[in-house]
DNA sequence: ATCCTTATTGATAATTTTTGCAATAAAGAC
DNA sequence: GTCTTTATTGCAAAAATTATCAATAAGGAT
């Protein structure tokens, strides 16, 4: 709770209002980590709020770099809390996470901007495959085309 | 041209059915590059196409890796036509695109899939950041709350 | 060219996401 | 505590996206 205590005096601090909607939103992705916008308002509904409230508040938040927005399989947002710099690796077939070396990528991505002069926003990527088990199987049974997007968040 | 011919008969090779929605379609993104849905929509209206169909012909195409989905900073996809392996590096306030150096990520996708025995989806990303230009307008104005989700395609 | 199979489309409805505006309430000043 | 300002919410309607299912047409066989 320390931890959302703390944003709320971020966003207070920029001239933003804490509401109970926003806490609720926060301690609900706060407990359960990775929530998509529909998720989220099962989770607050009893509070009375508004599906567009979830959406507007979901995407608030993630403008403020208090949330991290993730593009899940069915091309649906998923969100969760903006935490320490790390990235992920997801296997789209079975969801096997998989943390990534953050210093190989804070390494490429700092040669990247010293090459192109771009600051990159790259401080939560995740990268999306097959993990080595869904490797075999997709050997065995004909490449099925599958909801496939590369992406990061 | 030739382009969309040999992907059309990569797609009846498959045992798929080329059609006049789906090589209308082809060819707006052919012409035009980056489209969204309904940007596609507008260019194939004319053809009587349905949006649904528009929808669905831009999904079964990037499912067979024909076409590439970039999420674009509203957090709505583009579609674009699949060619050979390219990375893009593009700023979110300005819209200027630079190339990147396609070995130097290569290389670390490659170190990354050793590591973790995962196969990434990675011959097509777009990273998104801030061009040096952008960078010292930020420095002037406060730091205003901008829609940033960091991605790939 | 004609017929057959079935992948694909159009039409429609359902669902999800976004938007506009009046009413509400958070946070600071008193 | 009360008052004021205005960011934020709820409501309702619009827009975007997805799903359902019968009708159509692509592509192979004859």
């Amino acid at each position: 709770m320390s931890c959302i205590l703390r944003l709320s005096q971020s966003l207070r601090a920029r001239g933003y209002r804490v509401t109970p909607q926003r806490l609720a939103i926060l301690e609900a992705l706060h407990h359960e980590g990775h929530l998509s916008p529909a998720q989220v308002y099962e989770r607050v509904r009893q509070t009375g709020m508004t599906e567009a409230t979830v959406y507007r508040t979901l995407e608030f938040l993630r403008a403020n770099n208090i949330l991290f927005a993730a593009q899940r399989e069915g091309g649906h947002l998923t969100y969760e809390l903006a935490g320490a710099s790390h990235h992920h690796l997801i296997c789209r077939t079975c969801g096997a996470q998989v943390d990534l070396e953050a210093e190989a990528l804070q390494r490429l991505i700092a040669c990247l901007e010293q090459q192109s002069g771009y600051r990159l926003d790259a401080s939560h990527l995740t990268l999306f495959g097959l993990c080595p088990n869904c490797q075999a199987c997709n050997e065995i049974r004909d490449p099925e085309p599958r909801d496939t997007r590369d992406q990061v968040s």
